[in-house]
DNA sequence: TCAGATCTAGAGCGAACGCTAAAGAAATGC
DNA sequence: GCATTTCTTTAGCGTTCGCTCTAGATCTGA
């Protein structure tokens, strides 16, 4: 049984590395780093986390699952829906849009870890966008409908990179007109 | 003046550096593994570079300038023309582009040094997208074209991700369909 | 040919890394 | 109230990091 005291000890650690990923990248975060942030001593740290590697999987985890808030078959099944739930997360959410976009996505092409789960997260996606833009449109054909929802996908992760590196780029305005254009 | 070998030399370690930054990331490099890939000793490479630093800015340099290969004025002005290149660009030389992508687009939201060349570069590219816009298309207000090219990018930024992420992603169709839209 | 410059090998320095071990302090369940 | 578990502190281990230094090999131009 984990004690009061302990439970949120990690949960100030697991912040801190989520604020560190978003502002140094995976790399650019270290054990001192983190306990410096969340003022603890590195044995409490090997108390409640196994290693370094657990706690940004953990961090990386929980940034994957705020892409999509609303669980399937909430309610949130159109694809405009999707859409703003997206851009919601990314302009409300920034660290963990942050850590997504930066430490998942682009981790992914290098990290094995972080590329099976990035993969898996990014087919579920896929199958549920498809699934409401059949919905919506029935004159679609399957694989068109797979095509489509592929580049939208894509085009807005570049849109929500663009958005972090330029904030003046006005990410949700072109995220609806690419909605129209879907 | 530099001798021959030298030359030669400084080419493995530069050329090595830039696939291990494609295939490791930015924080994956190493000057231990950059040695080993070009069969050099720790002593020449300090020889040939001044820094860690120093050798990883040169390849992202090589990057950047590898994304527009044609000098402007140069016959290539049409933004169909800019946006063949790219795709060239990222399908042809897939090391590089992964290094633009992960370490020089990515690395921009982490690393100071690399995102000021990072904007300058998207600066100049978006300029001359824009120019070659409204050299086609005489009809389209300034600020227009400035907003279309700066979606255009991001997409296919976000596209070419998507691709390096999973090889059966149709980079080039969508890149096309997508210069259709615009 | 040969002095001077350049290149290479190899040992190793100080710092930072992830992580461990031991022992005292604090919380918990009975 | 007490035994047990959990939490925190502290010192420091072994490794790897970027980088330096020295001495000898090799190349170059006059």
């Amino acid at each position: 049984m984990r004690n009061r005291a302990g439970i949120e000890t990690r949960e100030r650690i697991l912040s801190a590395t989520k604020r560190l990923l978003a502002e140094r990248g995976l790399d650019g975060v270290t054990i001192k780093g983190i306990c410096d942030a969340a003022e603890v001593h590195a044995g409490s740290f090997y108390n409640l986390f196994e290693s370094k590697e657990q706690v940004v999987l953990t961090a990386v985890r929980e940034a994957i699952k705020a892409v999509d808030p609303h669980p399937s078959g909430s309610g949130v099944d159109r694809v405009e829906e999707l859409v703003d739930a997206y851009i919601r997360f990314v302009m409300d959410d920034q660290d963990l849009a942050r850590v997504y976009l930066t430490v998942a996505v682009s981790g992914g092409l290098t990290d094995p870890a972080i590329r099976t789960r990035v993969l898996r997260h990014h087919q579920d996606r896929h199958a549920r966008f498809v699934a409401a833009l059949r919905r919506e449109r029935v004159d679609i054909g399957d694989d068109e409908a797979a095509e489509l929802i592929d580049a939208l996908l894509a085009a807005l992760n570049g849109y929500a990179f663009q958005w972090l590196l330029d904030p003046t780029f006005d990410f949700e305005n072109h995220a609806r007109r690419l909605l129209r254009f879907a």
